[in-house]
DNA sequence: AATTCCCGCCATTAA
DNA sequence: TTAATGGCGGGAATT
């Protein structure tokens, strides 16, 4: 049939199974210049599957995501609305205002987990719990469990993670900080982890539409994630613009059907051929030259073929203006608490995060405690 | 060893 | 009930 295989990969030692090319990151890349198209009013989950080429699962996650932070927004069953990227700075807007008003709104400090156990003090009962459907008031209904699925949702993650940056001025965060500051802090045990490998997620498809890039505390150490935002690149409608450049970690190949190996749990290929398992989707979509790239180290667009087209991120050009330009100098307690503590900008913000205070506190000694920051 | 995070089981919720 | 959603965490790939 065609010439050449398919999955010709370029990198990894032969035939092999990589982890990037399977990543939420690029799943979103290759989501956003599919769908960041003129014409492009409705997005469906089964069309965006198939595709795409994965299962429906990993749509759901990515469409999360997007959808808060207005870029999408959902219209019906298996069906999306694409907003745009013009929709972010208002959608960011909201979530500031949101933020700053009452206390991260849905948000639960102490959410009551069946989970027997110790309970973390700080009952938040607060909330009226927004109600934005219909149904103003009549009967009032409380939403008890209700709201308990959307509490732990990826989307008010995303949200909250969101906030954390715009609303705090406190770019750069590792993620292990992050779950520890959006939860009531204290979260021994495997809430923890599991919180964790959702800001992963989040972070990666974020990362992909240059909201936030990841990088490295000033004292080089520990990975962080800072917040870009709308830097350059502020578009209103158009979606792509010639100028913009920045750069963005992972960048990626062209093709959008994500098909390869699987992670072949309990199937090593001892011999040769396809055992049984391939389940790959059928991905229609003439064009399929998969090709990643391990990383290109020059600013060197690697895409080609097709028309692919990357929207409002960069298409990859400028090399990177800095790392880390490491002033590290003083590298003082003070420096270093305002990388880390959010500063308050007002006594609103201040009384907002209020009951995060302690969580810091908590984060600070444990680490100075540590020996981490010993610079003191 | 530690960090990153893919994969898909299966509980929930919607139709 | 079936189909659509989407928590959740085991454990493999990476660092």
């Amino acid at each position: 049939m065609h010439s050449s295989s398919a999955i010709t990969d370029s990198s990894i030692r032969h035939h092999s199974y990589s982890r990037k090319q399977k990543s939420l990151g690029l799943l979103c890349t290759n989501f956003l210049s599919l769908y960041n198209r003129d014409g492009i009013h409705y997005i469906g989950l089964d069309d965006a599957a198939t595709r795409l080429g994965v299962e429906r699962r990993r749509i759901y996650d990515i469409v999360n995501v997007l959808e808060s932070v207005g870029v999408l927004a959902r219209k019906a069953k298996n069906q999306y609305t694409w907003k745009g990227f013009g929709a972010i700075p208002g959608a960011l807007q909201e979530l500031k205002e949101e933020g700053l008003r009452e206390n991260f709104n849905t948000f639960d400090g102490g959410n009551d987990n069946a989970k027997k156990d110790d309970d973390e003090t700080l009952s938040n009962p607060s909330t009226g719990s927004q109600n934005d459907k219909s149904n103003p008031s009549s009967a009032a209904s409380k939403s008890l469990k209700n709201d308990n699925r959307r509490e732990k949702s990826l989307a008010l993650l995303t949200q909250n993670f969101v906030k954390l940056f715009i609303c705090t001025s406190v770019e750069m965060i590792s993620l292990d900080e992050a779950a520890r500051f959006l939860l009531g802090d204290a979260h021994n045990a495997s809430i923890m982890r599991t919180k964790v490998r959702r800001l992963y997620d989040i972070a990666n498809v974020l990362s992909s539409m240059n909201l936030i890039e990841k990088t490295h505390t000033i004292d080089t150490r520990k990975p962080a994630f800072r917040w870009l935002g709308l830097k350059g690149k502020v578009d209103n409608e158009p979606a792509y613009s010639p100028n913009h450049n920045e750069s963005r970690k992972r960048m990626f190949g062209t093709d959008v059907t994500n098909i390869s190996f699987k992670r072949n749990k309990l199937d090593l290929f001892t011999d040769g051929n396809s055992s049984k398992n391939t389940k790959m989707q059928n991905n229609d979509n003439g064009s399929s030259l998969c090709q990643d790239d391990r990383n290109n180290s020059k600013g060197e667009t690697k895409q080609s073929s097709k028309s692919y087209q990357f929207g409002p991120f960069a298409p990859v050009s400028a090399p990177k203006v800095s790392e880390n330009n490491s002033v590290k100098r003083v590298l003082d307690w003070e420096s270093l608490a305002s990388t880390y503590r959010p500063q308050y900008q007002n006594q609103a913000l201040k009384d907002l995060f209020s009951h995060y205070q302690e969580a810091w506190k908590s984060w600070y000694s444990e680490v100075a405690g540590k020996k981490q920051l010993q610079i003191l």
